[in-house]
DNA sequence: GTCCAGGACCTAG
DNA sequence: CTAGGTCATGGA
């Protein structure tokens, strides 16, 4: 059977899935559509149950668990939260938000691609590049859709074709890193591994990732928890929500981030992200 | 037309 | 270590 349902607690499908970590999902009247991996998916959210489908065999279920992070316990980790007023809000107002669990590869060439742009062109450059350069798959809603590309088909082709996605700048950048996975420098299964500062230091060896980049892979992918992405959304909420709208150095906010958010400060940012992008001022 | 977007990089102070 | 310019592209 490739059809399965699951009963959870606290989870905002919708909320997760447009939280700005994965860019391949969209949603037709009730469901949302997907790849993960090679597997054209939808997922549909009615009461407290999460009803998965895939036309292809799923096997265990397991892997769509561990992409939906299904046991873990979003309570026990809220409770870790710092118990001031902006995380109070932002946990009320985000009620079931999750992070998902991403395969590196993937994760790391969307945030390549993600410097300075907003979400839905982050997503339009995604689409572009799948549909160009990623494997067909049979998808039922619109007939063919395509994987994410791997490293070695990306590293195949020239900065050209990549322009042609829309990428700009960022082209030469997901290029290079591709190139580099393809020759074996950087073993991205390695990582998990690691402690998370060795982690963080492969990973900005790559062409076009940064620290903010960086973080976000260490969270989404690896999940590690203490990762802690600042880009200019929670730059603005850090600085609106604790400094009084003072504009703070970037070293300033990296103490006060290592020593606020408690051992889950990756999920509690997550929470203000998603508390900034949505609250009606 | 102007400003800004889940930044990184290079250079100069 | 910090400040400013540059890189494409399109939404608001």
């Amino acid at each position: 059977m490739n059809t399965t349902t699951y009963s959870v607690q606290n989870y905002d499908l919708d909320a997760t899935l447009t939280s700005g970590q994965a860019f391949r999902w969209t949603k037709n009247d009730r469901q949302w559509e997907g790849i993960i991996g090679n597997r054209w998916m939808s997922l549909e959210k009615r009461g407290s149950q999460i009803i998965a489908h895939t036309p292809q065999p799923a096997g265990d279920w397991h892997w769509l668990e561990h992409y939906l992070q299904l046991k873990v316990d979003l309570s026990a980790i809220i409770r870790t939260f710092p118990q001031d007023p902006a995380m109070k809000e932002a946990t009320r107002a985000c009620h079931g938000l999750r992070l998902l669990r991403q395969s590196p590869w993937e994760c790391l060439a969307c945030f390549i691609c993600s410097s300075t742009k907003q979400i839905v062109q982050i997503q339009q450059i995604v689409d572009l590049l799948c549909q160009r350069l990623g494997s067909p798959i049979e998808s039922p809603s619109s007939g063919i859709t395509h994987a994410f590309p791997t490293f070695t088909q990306l590293a195949s082709v020239n900065e050209t074709k990549l322009r042609e996605c829309k990428m700009g700048f960022r082209a030469p950048y997901l290029l290079s890193a591709a190139r580099t996975l393809v020759e074996g420098k950087l073993e991205l299964d390695s990582l998990n591994a690691k402690p998370i500062e060795e982690a963080r230091e492969c990973l900005m060896t790559l062409d076009g990732v940064g620290p903010k980049i960086a973080d976000c892979i260490l969270l989404f992918a690896y999940g590690f928890p203490e990762a802690f992405p600042i880009d200019v959304w929670i730059k603005k909420a850090l600085s609106t929500l604790y400094f009084r709208g003072r504009p703070v150095s970037a070293a300033k906010l990296n103490t006060f981030v290592s020593s606020h958010f408690g051992p889950h400060a990756g999920y509690a940012q997550q929470y203000l992200f998603h508390y900034m992008r949505t609250a009606k001022p």
